[in-house]
DNA sequence: AGCACGCCGACT
DNA sequence: GTCGGCGTGCTC
């Protein structure tokens, strides 16, 4: 008898298990969607392998096998590779087969996927000479045996006359058709001829001579050029007929680089991005899984991308938090790459400026292969200048805008050159505070004082979403005087067009962008120069380039230096370095303004002077005294419920379970912010070696669920932002 | 995840 | 006496 062993789209810990069904029909094999009965309702599930047994073993189970109903695929939905990959993703991750095999799919295709409806197209196709009646008829006919079959649509308009009579007729039929993307980007590959500086020539030379095993860390300074590189290895691959996988940390602020690997390559480019909706990801998927193009440029989920030969994958802004899922499966990007690079047999290529230091510090070790571009193509590095706060204020200067980068902006006003203004705000939002007592209106469900938004005068909390009217007066003391304590954008927009009038001001953040193409139409007109002043957020640090910007100013450049997580130097360090890089990279010579209280702090200065190694030695000298990571591994559990005292107790129980061990440490629990009500603990496990982290966590986690704890665990065996 | 089963409080 | 609250347990 033939039997399917199925995993149950629920993506629970209890259900992590796979279920045997019996079946008749052939196409049930590995990796098809089925519906199967599941205690009394029907859902869907995925086939992990099936299995052919004789009835006598089929006795001794204790449970009655039941028949699948209906099988959704006639092609595995995942191949042998990706199959694999999903399994060890659950392995690696500590998280549901099925939540990783639904994390892989494109929702359309998801196991669960409940309006999974595909769109599809009318087609009209030749079918016979027979039964026309006129002489036009006969003409179009021919036409259409020429061509075979045309969508619908086109078809009714370029024959109005006498279409409907011959599909009424039965010499055309009309088909559906799945909805295909059509190739729209057919502008042609351009034949420009390309200079490839030195470095850029010995960096292709070196990724494809080196061992074909090992991974490239491609460090380049900003400006130096690495899309070209990128471009380069991409053609090569395709000259192979194999394909490339080009991430990049997200697609809205990193227009430029689609725009340019559009041109290049045309018709052959598939886009994949969170921004897509369900029906663009699923044409999308399908070019890629029909051999339709050869290059993919997307974020973190293009990496389950169905590639049958992959030449080369790229991870552009390596360090870049984005590459993490920060929900179940707690994936690094990094690491499928890794994986995938493996089984292809390709190379994975990892670029930066400002490469994350546990990748730097094994490219140092020989682990990567260290490839280094250190000059800039137009060959001159913008000036730093870093202005202290705390002086410039005592001098009566305003604590956003100091004297030099007023006089810089009002300069270059004059020049008609163009500037970027960014406002390092993270961990700062703009609170609302009574004058007269301090209250602060804080979100009902998380600790976390909610933000004002002065476009539509409301309170919101950024983590969970709850928006409130502003109180007519303060509840603890009935003034009606609030402070602003607003380090925002757009406080900062008021100011500029107050101290210059005339500037043309384009503000970026989470206001002004909450449109779907907002990012992109906000760069097209600051690249046509509809305004002299770009600023926002750190979403305008990376990746930019407008050749007219000869100034950055950067305020509150060492607001993150302040906040408790390791890695704040790092974080700085990043921004720092990349919002440099957007300066002066055309023929004019850029300059920076780094405003800071501190500005003594290795961060700042190494980014001043583009020292990079500098830094890296400075922080690795810091990480190895405290012993952080790339010294030791962290893995993060986090308990919620909505009871505080149950997260205490169980957390405090998994403490005691774990007890004294001499290869790891214990630290914790340690409350975290209230999010949506619930409470938070965490608990951090720190040692020199990953996977006895991992078998540590394992079995808690099934502990965790054996014993029916009430909180939710949530692990993490990679964590990047503790909070 | 869902849904049934089962054991205790407030209603016609 | 019943309706219904949601704690517990199970699903091939």
């Amino acid at each position: 008898m033939k039997i399917a062993h199925v995993y149950i789209e629920h993506s629970i810990k209890q259900l992590d298990c796979t279920f045997t069904y019996r079946y008749q029909e052939e196409h049930v094999q590995k990796g098809v969607r089925v519906r199967v009965p599941f205690g009394n309702q029907v859902v869907t599930g995925f086939v992990d392998h099936i299995e052919e047994i004789d009835d006598t073993s089929l006795q001794e189970v204790s449970y009655d096998i039941k028949d699948i109903y209906e099988v959704l695929d006639e092609e595995p939905l995942l191949n042998e590779e990706l199959f694999s990959l999903g399994h060890w993703m659950s392995e690696t991750c500590i998280a549901p087969t099925i939540r990783c095999f639904q994390t892989m799919l494109p929702s359309k295709l998801k196991p669960r996927s409940k309006r999974k409806a595909i769109l599809q197209e009318a087609w009209v196709k030749f079918v016979k000479y027979e039964g026309y009646t006129t002489k036009r008829q006969q003409e179009v006919l021919e036409e259409m045996a020429q061509r075979k079959s045309m969508l619908r649509k086109e078809f009714l308009q370029e024959y109005k006359s006498v279409g409907k009579k011959l599909i009424a007729c039965g010499c055309l039929e009309v088909v559906m058709k799945e909805k295909e993307a059509h190739s729209s980007f057919s502008i042609p590959s351009t034949k420009e001829c390309f200079t490839l500086s030195d470095e850029q020539q010995q960096a292709i030379q070196q990724i494809q001579e080196g061992d074909k095993h090992k991974v490239s860390l491609l460090h380049g300074v900003t400006g130096s050029g690495k899309t070209e590189v990128f471009l380069q290895l991409a053609k090569i691959a395709i000259q192979q007929k194999k394909q490339v996988l080009l991430l990049v940390p997200e697609i809205s602020l990193t227009p430029q680089i689609v725009k340019r690997v559009k041109e290049r390559f045309g018709s052959l480019v598939a886009i994949y991005h969170s921004g897509l909706n369900d029906q663009e990801k699923y044409e999308q998927y399908q070019l890629v899984k029909h051999h339709k193009v050869s290059i993919v440029v997307g974020t973190r989920s293009a990496i389950f991308m169905p590639f049958h030969k992959l030449g080369f994958i790229i991870l552009d802004e390596e360090h870049d938090h984005s590459y993490k899922q920060d929900v179940s499966p707690r994936y690094h990007c990094r690491d499928i790459a890794i994986f995938r690079g493996e089984y292809h047999q390709c190379k994975v290529v990892l670029a930066s400026a400002t490469p994350s230091l546990e990748t730097y510090a094994r490219a140092y070790k020989g682990v990567y292969q260290l490839v280094c571009m250190k000059q800039r193509i137009n060959g001159h590095f913008p000036n730093v200048h870093l202005v202290e706060m705390k002086k410039a204020m005592k001098k009566g200067e305003h604590y956003l805008l100091s004297d030099r980068l007023l006089s810089a902006i009002y300069d270059r006003l004059q020049r008609r050159e163009q500037m970027i203004l960014l406002l390092n705000r993270r961990g700062y939002t703009s609170i609302l505070r009574c004058v007269e007592c301090g209250y602060v209106t804080m979100c009902p469900q998380c600790d976390i004082a909610m933000s004002y938004h002065k476009t539509d005068n409301l309170l919101k909390c950024h983590t969970c979403g709850e928006v409130k009217q502003l109180p007519a007066h303060c509840p603890s003391c009935t003034k009606k005087k609030w402070a602003y304590l607003g380090l925002g954008t757009q406080k900062l927009e008021e100011l500029i067009k107050e101290k210059f009038p005339t500037a043309r001001v384009l503000r970026m953040d989470a206001d002004t962008t909450t449109r779907k193409d907002a990012h992109e139409q906000i760069f097209k007109r600051f690249q046509q120069q509809e305004a002299d002043l770009l600023l926002g957020t750190q979403m305008i640090a990376k990746g930019l380039d407008f050749e007219k910007v000869t100034l950055v100013g950067i305020i509150n450049g060492d607001a993150l230096l302040n906040r408790s997580d390791y890695r704040c130097a790092e974080v700085t360090y990043d921004l720092l370095a990349q919002a440099c890089g957007r300066s002066g990279r055309g023929k004019y010579k850029g300059e920076v303004i780094i405003q800071a209280y501190d500005i003594s702090h290795y961060a700042i200065t190494c980014a001043a002077q583009h020292e990079y190694l500098s830094f890296f030695q400075q922080e690795m000298q810091y990480r190895h005294l405290a012993s952080y990571p790339p010294y030791t591994y962290l893995v993060s559990m986090v308990l919620s419920h909505k009871e505080e005292s149950i997260v205490v107790e169980e957390a405090f129980q998994i403490k005691e379970k774990l007890g004294i061990h001499k290869e790891y440490r214990i630290l914790g629990p340690s409350s975290l912010l209230r999010i949506k009500n619930e409470y938070r603990y965490r608990i951090l496990l720190k040692g020199k070696q990953h996977s006895l982290l991992k078998d540590v966590v394992k079995e808690v986690y099934k502990w965790h669920y054996e014993t029916k704890q009430k909180s939710r665990l949530e692990v993490d065996l990679q964590p990047i932002i503790l909070d």
